[in-house]
DNA sequence: AATTATTATTATGCATGATGTGTAATTACC
DNA sequence: GGTAATTACACATCATGCATAATAATAATT
């Protein structure tokens, strides 16, 4: 039989589709900020579609926990309090201890493929070119949480993960903890290595609860709303 | 055409919000099967409704997990296989012991509630009343996550717990390890009256894990669909 | 007879129209 | 002038219509 992929999939664009994953990214990169009302005939003119699709994607957004919607008023960007916020990353912390754990026994070409990935944002984090180091931080933590090789693991870290993106972005952004967080990121590939499914539980552990101080630092605002 | 009414009228506020109500007992009751087909035109006019709101229901239970839309052919309940359903317990599990270290810093009026409740739970064991027993068991593992004070927590635990629930059911229902499951449930409450995290994380990753043998005997069908 | 081609039917996806509710704006009244 | 009431508008919600893709049913060809 032929390959007729050529590792390229067709691009089977649903409107509702493509509207709620637009919508989520607008969301995700603050652009449309936390208690920001959105109209669904102002999307659907900017978007140039009718209200339907926006419609559902507003449903599908609210299900994922991004907007909240309003009896007969539409949706609302959803905003988080610190505690929410604390709270997500207490979870977090819990679901990327046990992927890691699980990912010691991975087979040798994941965990391979993970070491590689962080020695490639090694070179980045020593150029300091930001959003280079901070998509591969992303890439292996997804990358932990897959080798793991549990659906439900990575569907519920990748929601949380959805909610904090923002936040998460602002926290590795500001650059005095920069070189804590790279070294957080050494023992965790140690420990890997070494298949030490209990030191890197430990250390994601550790590394994820650093992280709120970074992010508590910089991102409050005056009413405590994230 | 299938019967989706379930012997009730419609009549309530938000049409879409009732709709995935509705199509969400049916799923987790079992009413519709696994890969069973779901025709919008079927649901609103068993529901009487248009195809509108159904359209947004089915997207809604979508990213819930429940159905899988498939492009351009409608919606099909969706499947686990032997190994979700282990995945899913192992998150339950993970949850759940989080719950219950994080419950045990409650206040005494919360845990004195968890307990009444398994009082309330022990009358219906040993009177051998199964719906209400099951039910109270519900409540309780609920209550232990709500206790826990996390909203995050319990948006994870009720979305596993959702596509679960058919499941736990038919494990809890089958009688032979009933008296098994209700002294795991003393461990568990005698560790939480003493506020011992630890012993109570323990108990409930135990009960949990003994949950799997109980539901593996009794469901899972020749293809290995659950 | 079996497989392919073609047609017909059904259902999904999106747009638009109708309706009622919430909100703002204007006016009346205290 | 401030508050209450009424009206007007905007917008969310649901129904319906139309176009197109998928499936089936039927015909045609090897």
């Amino acid at each position: 039989m032929n390959d007729f992929s050529m590792d390229v999939p067709i691009a089977r664009t649903s409107l509702h589709g493509e509207v709620t994953a637009r919508l989520r990214d607008l969301i995700v990169e603050g652009r449309l900020k936390p208690g920001e009302r959105i109209a669904e005939l102002d999307v659907a003119k900017s978007l140039g579609v009718s209200r339907t699709p926006v419609r559902e994607a507003l449903k599908v957004l609210a299900s994922e926990g991004l907007v909240e919607l309003l009896q007969l008023r539409g949706a609302v960007v959803k905003a988080f309090t610190p505690k929410d916020a604390q709270d997500m990353l207490a979870m977090i912390a819990l679901l990327e201890e046990y992927a890691g754990r699980a990912a010691c026994k991975a087979n040798a070409a994941e965990i391979d493929a993970i070491v590689a990935l962080h020695e490639r944002m090694r070179v980045h984090f020593e150029r300091r070119e930001r959003p280079e180091y901070f998509a591969l931080n992303q890439q292996i933590h997804n990358a932990i949480v897959e080798a793991a090789h549990n659906s439900t693991l990575s569907m519920l870290h990748g929601t949380v993960r959805m909610r904090m993106r923002r936040i998460r972005y602002i926290g590795n952004n500001s650059a005095e903890n920069w070189t804590a967080a790279m070294s957080e990121h050494e023992e965790m590939i140690a420990a890997l290595k070494l298949r030490d499914g209990a030191r890197l539980a430990r250390a994601m552990h550790l590394h994820i609860a650093k992280t709120w101080p970074r992010v508590a630092a910089t991102v409050i605002g005056t009413d405590g709303a994230v």
